[in-house]
DNA sequence: TTACATGCAAACCCTTTGCAATCGT
DNA sequence: ACGATTGCAAAGGGTTTGCATGTAA
């Protein structure tokens, strides 16, 4: 990932104003966090997030990753995604595109896939039941049909 | 609801089917959740249907309640919603057509639509990602913009 | 200096579980 | 009578909260 960096670095300055404008404070363990969100390649969840910070000897806790999460959602730089009943996970937002998931029964594997129609059934039922729409989700769930799914 | 008392019926022939097959017993309890789940308007979580049976004289547990509609659930008489991070929203299957929900970010209340085109993007997407796509979650999420809402 | 942020543990909420008592079959 | 089902309360898992301590501004 070589601009990854690049990445982390618009990140921190997109939420260093986001703060300053809030009122909010600019903390190490802010910041951080940001750092190991946009680390990940995948969606991760706030247990997962914790144990991954502490085994690189950061020193936070889950209450300031809670936290912290619903600052980096507030201002746009991850997004949340809650699957199933479980745990929500949140993955980082700044290069983000919107997506939605298709999850396999069995082996749990996320796949993201965008498709055009959805804005267009957005549009249309938005005007149909007279709500000005803000947000989707949109989760499949299925069976892998290849061989890289455990379920075989 | 001229035909509801039909449908119980109906739902309870299918129900105590399904009980025999699987040589599962056929109590009162699992009964009376038919009739308590099938007389609501609304989706209803546990507890909201727990107390709606305790204040009408029923003795059932919230245990028996999960129970039964984990059951129901299975034997498709009814379907279980997960709208968001808190509780499990339950609805009457017999006379369900598949159809998703927009849920108003203020007032909350819950509307219904389908749209034919979500079938036409699961097929497809279901043969680019290699996946047999066995059910989907879509959730619209929106601000009313009509007075019956409470957000004015 | 003085709030706001942190870390910890306890509280919370929904759901599941363990087990003795009950009840279908 | 046997074993599944119930009801209760306790345990579980993820998230939130309260409060003393720490720290940015």
């Amino acid at each position: 990932m070589p601009q990854r960096k690049n990445i982390i670095e618009q990140a921190k300055e997109i939420f260093g104003a986001f703060l300053l404008k809030n009122g909010y404070r600019k903390t190490a363990e802010r910041y951080s966090v940001i750092d190991e969100l946009y680390a990940q390649d995948e969606h991760i969840d706030v247990d997962n997030l914790y144990l991954w910070m502490k085994n690189k000897e950061y020193s936070i806790s889950r209450a300031t990753i809670y936290n912290t999460l619903d600052l980096l959602v507030e201002c746009g730089l991850a997004v949340k995604h809650q699957f199933n009943d479980r745990s929500a996970l949140y993955e980082q937002a700044l290069t983000y595109r919107h997506h939605d998931h298709l999850v396999c029964n069995i082996c749990h594997k996320i796949k993201e896939f965008s498709d055009p129609r959805m804005e267009e059934i957005k549009n249309m039922i938005g005007t149909e039941l007279k709500s000005q729409i803000t947000s989707h989700s949109l989760v499949f769930y299925g069976d892998c049909t290849i061989d890289s799914c455990e379920n075989k």
